[in-house]
Order: C-alpha cells, then structure tokens, then sequence
DNA sequence: ACAGCGATGGGTAACGTTACCCATTTCTTG
DNA sequence: CAAGAAATGGGTAACGTTACCCATCGCTGT
C-alpha cells in the first residue's frame, strides 16, 4: 500500500494548460467553456485518469450519491426494491450505497445518522421502524422517500403497496376456499409510536377484520414471531398446537411461509391436503414447482424504481410531498387448496 | 426541506468558549486536553447535538468508512458474511456501507471505483470478478481484503474457504451412495483473466477431477448457467435430457439447487428416490426440514468476522499479507440417497 | 531564584472542489 | 465604427476538519 497521491483537479489543470477552475467547469458542464477548451480538458483527464474527489465535492454541496437504509439484507424482497433502483439510478451519475440497519431501533438510529454524516444527496429508507417524527426530521435535512410505510407527510414522498388489499386477498381467498380456522404469522413491534404504520401491522389488522366480517372473530389466532425462517417455524409449531387444528396459515411473509411449510412437514402433516399455507411478497422461491406457494405480488422493481425516480426529482429540487401506491394481486398456487373433510 | 446548516465543531467551540483545536483534540482523544476541557467539550457536543462531518474528515484522512463489494444482494449466504463482519465492526467507530456489484465487469469496476472515490479507509471485495491486476491496483490505494478468490497476493489480506475440499466432499459423497452419472450446474465465467480464482471454477473442476479419479470420466455432464434459481432450474432442464439419465446433481450453490428441485419436481420425478441433488453454503432455507437439501457449510459468519478484523488490522497499520481459509464440512440431509434400481 | 520541563491551549495552513466574481476578447447591431 | 452584449477564461474564498507548530503557565530540582 504505497499510498500515491491522487490525482487531483490541480494535476488536470497543470496537464491541459488550463486553470482549475477551467477544469471544474468541464466536470459539471457548466456555462464558460468553450468546446476547444473541453476537449483538451477531457483530453487531460482521460490521459492523468482523473477521478473526483467526492468527499471534496460534498464539503461544496453535491456527493451524487443516494443512500439507502435497509432493515437487513435477508429478505429478497428487498433485492427486488434495489434491482428497480438500480435500474433508475444506473443512468445517471449517482451512485447508491446501502447501510444495513440491523434489527432494533438502536442500529437503525445509527444507520441513518452514518448516511446523513455522510452527506448523501437523497436517502431511502425502506421500511424503517423510526418514529414519525424522525423521519421527519431527517428529511428536514435532505431529499427522502421512505418505502413502505403508510404515513402521509409534507416532508417526504411514500412509496408503499396496499398491504390491506393485499392481505384481504389472501384471507378471502382462504375463506372462499372454504377454511374457517385460520392462522397468522406476524411480526414483533420493534418500532416506536404507534404501530398502525408498518406493513406487518396493517396486514395483521387486515386479518383480524376480514376475520370478524366474515363471523370469524372467534377463531383468530395470530402467533408474533419474525419475518425469516425461523420465525415462520416456531410461529407455525406454536399455531399447531392449539386444538382444533386450523387449517390454514397465512404468513405474513414468504420467507416466514417458508418456515410455516417445514414445520407442518415436521408434524407429518400434508400441504395443502391438510394446511393450507399462504405467504406474501411473491419471492422467487414461491414459484417454484416444489414449493408452490401461493402468494401476493407486489411487483418490488417497480416501488424501487419509483423510489429511485422521486429521489433524483426532490434531489433536482421538487418539493411538494407525493405517494406512490402499488396495487397488489394475488398468485394462487398449490400450497393452497379447500380445507380437508 | 429547510437546509438547516450543520452544527460544526466551530459552533462547538464558541458555545463551550475553546478553540476549535481544542474541540478536534477531544474528538479524536488527541494528547493535549485536560480532563477538565475535555469535559466542557464533551457538554456542547451533546448540548448542540454536533456529529462530525465524514466529508470534512475524509479530506484530512480517515473517513471511519468500511467498504464492502458485493456481487449481488440475493445469495443469502453473503448475508452471512455481512453478519460477520457487523458483529467486527459494531464495536468500533467504522461504519459499513455496501456497494452491490451488479452482474458484470463493468458495473464492478465501476462500484470499485465509487468505493474508492469515497475515501473509504478499508475495502473489502466479495468474490470479485477483476482481474488480479486490478484488485493489486486496489490494494495499493487503500486497505483491502478479498474473500472468496484462490489467489495469493502480497498486497491485500485473502478470505476464503477450501472449495477445492468442500466439492470434493459433495462428489466423493454422491460417489460413496453409488451413483456414476452425476451432473454438476456451473456458473457462466464473466471474470477477465484465468478462470481458476473463482469458487465456480475451483468447484467445476474438483468435480471433473473427482469423477476422473473414479474412473467416472465419461459420465462428467456440466450444465454452465448461474447460480440462481433460474439459473438451476434450466441448467437441470439441459441435465435431464440426457441419456440414459443421471442418478444425482451437484449444483454449484444452494439457490441453484432450489432451482434444481423444482425441475426435477416438474418432470415428475422424485428426490431422492429418482434424483439426488446436492447444493453449497448451507443456507437457511436447505436446513428446512422440507427442503432438506444436502449442502456443504463453510461459516460465513466466521468468514465475515475474520474479513473485518483483517482489514482493521489493515487499516491500523498492518502491512504484511495474511491468507485465511475455512475448511467446509458436508452435512448430508434428505436430498441425497442411493441410486434407484 | 532560575533553567528546564511537562502540561495545556490555540493559531494556521492545508486537503480538493466549486460558486461567485471580475477581466479580457470577440461578436452584434444600429 | 462605436457601444454594448456575449463568450471565454481565471482568481479567490470558502466548505469542516486535523496535523503541526508555537506560546504560555506552573512546577520541579538545584
């Protein structure tokens, strides 16, 4: 590691006979260059392999770089966000940078501030737990689009799916199929304020109405685990055990259905001949013949894309406050089927 | 949006009445303060709510930046080695942020680049597909730590695991049961120079020379796709249309052995009873008792840790190369049995 | 009492880039 | 052809932080 100096805007400038400031106007195309000038100038850097410095362009405003809060980096929904984003952002000078935001508020908290320190030009975040009023206030600070939560607010633009439709599908269509005795999966809170705004509440919630509308207030059953493999595991054992059997499990997530699908193997029962399993999200893994999991599509690329798009805008200076919502549809497949008897 | 200005470590000073070289001396518990300036200064920073500013920093310096390059964010066996190296890197002041890599060449070298632009202090690249010079080139820049590539390099500290060890465990395994025509799903090479660094390569050819060792030379079939769920399922698609058919599949990762399940499901044969098939990294979703995919496990985790304390090693001064590398273990689960007949 | 030392605090010049100016030169247009 | 406008190029002061230096003070030991 022989740290050589950079090549800096100072070099190019030397190089091309020109002043820095000469050189910086190429950079960023900007107006007092003629074309004679800019071809020497790229001609410089091109020769020298010039890079910009962006720490010394964030101490002057711009980074192009659009950060993105995730949750965790398990869940391949959210790669499905980050291929739209990327797509989005692929045109254009920025750069995305991803900072993990672990489990509980604490490394959350932690995540955003690292990409606030970091003088991002825009941030995502997706699916974040802060309360309200923090969210707010980071997007005090800078352009911000938060993906899926179901707040309204003057400060930032939302991109969500209707995860009330989206889980009402899923329970009528078990009750159309004829289960009655239906489970949940859902998640702990890890949140902070109310709960109503993050997609595992509303899809519990949505559960428990469509239950009741249909005269099924008595038999809600709802285990709170976590949205992995595991989580689907232990919250489906937990379902199993009560008495009468249900017979039907909606997780609130594929990844949890997942797990819903080895227990109930485990207990050397059948799916769907005797459970009946849905989950959510429409992974790739669902469609697999072997698995087959009947699901709901919510179509990620697009919400990342869109995410991506009213990033650049607020970040080009659009200020007034836009929601995006995603209409969900349903996917049936053989993991679901009527209840036995 | 109201650009309120950051609170810097002048505001820090005039509000606690010392100097801002004072404030500096405090932040980095620099020789010069004392306890009782120390103090004062600490009170305004957490009166005033002041962070430091990564730009602003990263023009003297350090950036308290990790790097990390990641081909794609849908393997969750990376998701292991993030885990990794979070819990490394948790304790100290560093913070990680992530690139994703993108499929080919070029967007890797171009999210090198962005890494490199941003001053992190240390990089580490996950199963990079640049050249070997280019990773040097790297190295000599910043810090640097490469997982997952077979190649010894004096300038950044190499990860690894034996690839060469775990796939022959797979085969000498699927061999032990008596199979003869086993396949293997191989990944398509997008690296530039010698394929041989790369866990496909090294996986693809333990493989073949396994099956030559056993006088199974004739039965090699290799099926070169990705490792996705696609990529498995239509590699295996190709492998089953061979004659006479073969008894067991080896693909090259778990998410490409899923993809493998569902065609061999689909063409309405069973597992194992028609087909073996076995994967690599042990995911999560292979341990499900209704998956029960037979993997090999090489500790992401460990990998992940290991990787980050080499690099802060790395980044406080180390300079000699160090090689690290796991040894995998097969853990045989349901998928894989004897051949029919 | 005084030289010499450690402890304490601050002044200042970078780091690489850009926004805002001003100074030329060249082109229009009446 | 004069006068104003447009085009072209450069000078310079920030942005927030830190490394390196110097100045001062109170003690120590002789």
């Amino acid at each position: 590691m022989v740290t050589r100096r950079r090549v800096t805007i100072a070099d190019v400038a030397r190089h091309a006979q020109v002043s820095t400031t000469a050189v910086s106007k190429v950079l960023r195309n900007a107006y007092g260059a003629s074309p004679a000038m800019r071809d020497r100038v790229r001609a410089a850097i091109d020769e020298l392999g010039y890079r910009p410095h962006a720490a010394a362009r964030a101490m002057r405003g711009r980074t192009f770089t659009i950060g993105v809060l995730l949750p965790h980096i398990r869940n391949p929904f959210f790669a499905d966000i980050l291929d739209g984003l990327s797509a989005q952002v692929a045109e254009t000078d920025y750069q995305v940078i991803i900072v993990a935001g672990g489990a509980g508020l604490k490394e959350e908290v932690r995540a955003i501030e690292a990409l606030v320190d970091r003088q991002v030009d825009g941030i995502l975040m997706i699916a974040p737990l802060t309360s309200r009023a923090d969210l707010d206030k980071v997007a005090e600070t800078m352009p911000a689009v938060v993906l899926g939560r179901h707040e309204k607010s003057t400060a930032y633009d939302a991109v969500d799916d209707d995860d009330e439709y989206g889980a009402s599908l899923v329970v009528e269509h078990l009750i159309g199929l004829g289960h009655r005795r239906i489970g949940h999966i859902s998640q702990k809170d890890a949140s902070r304020g109310r709960r109503a705004a993050l997609p595992y509440s509303i899809r519990e919630e949505t559960y428990t109405r469509v239950m009741r509308e249909h005269g099924l207030g008595d038999e809600i059953a709802v285990a709170t685990t976590s949205w992995t493999e595991e989580g689907g595991y232990i919250g489906t054992r937990e379902l199993l055990a009560r008495s009468p059997r249900l017979t039907a499990i909606f997780a609130g997530a594929d990844q949890a259905a997942f797990g819903a699908l080895a227990a109930v193997h485990e207990a050397g029962l059948s799916v769907p001949g005797d459970i009946s399993v849905a989950g959510y999200d429409n992974t790739r893994m669902a469609a697999l013949d072997h698995i087959a999991l009947t699901s709901v599509d919510q179509d990620g690329v697009v919400m990342g894309r869109t995410a991506g798009r009213l990033l650049l805008e607020r970040v080009e200076g659009r200020t007034a406050s836009v929601r995006f919502s995603v209409t969900p549809t349903l996917v049936p497949r053989r993991s679901t089927a009527a209840p036995p008897g």
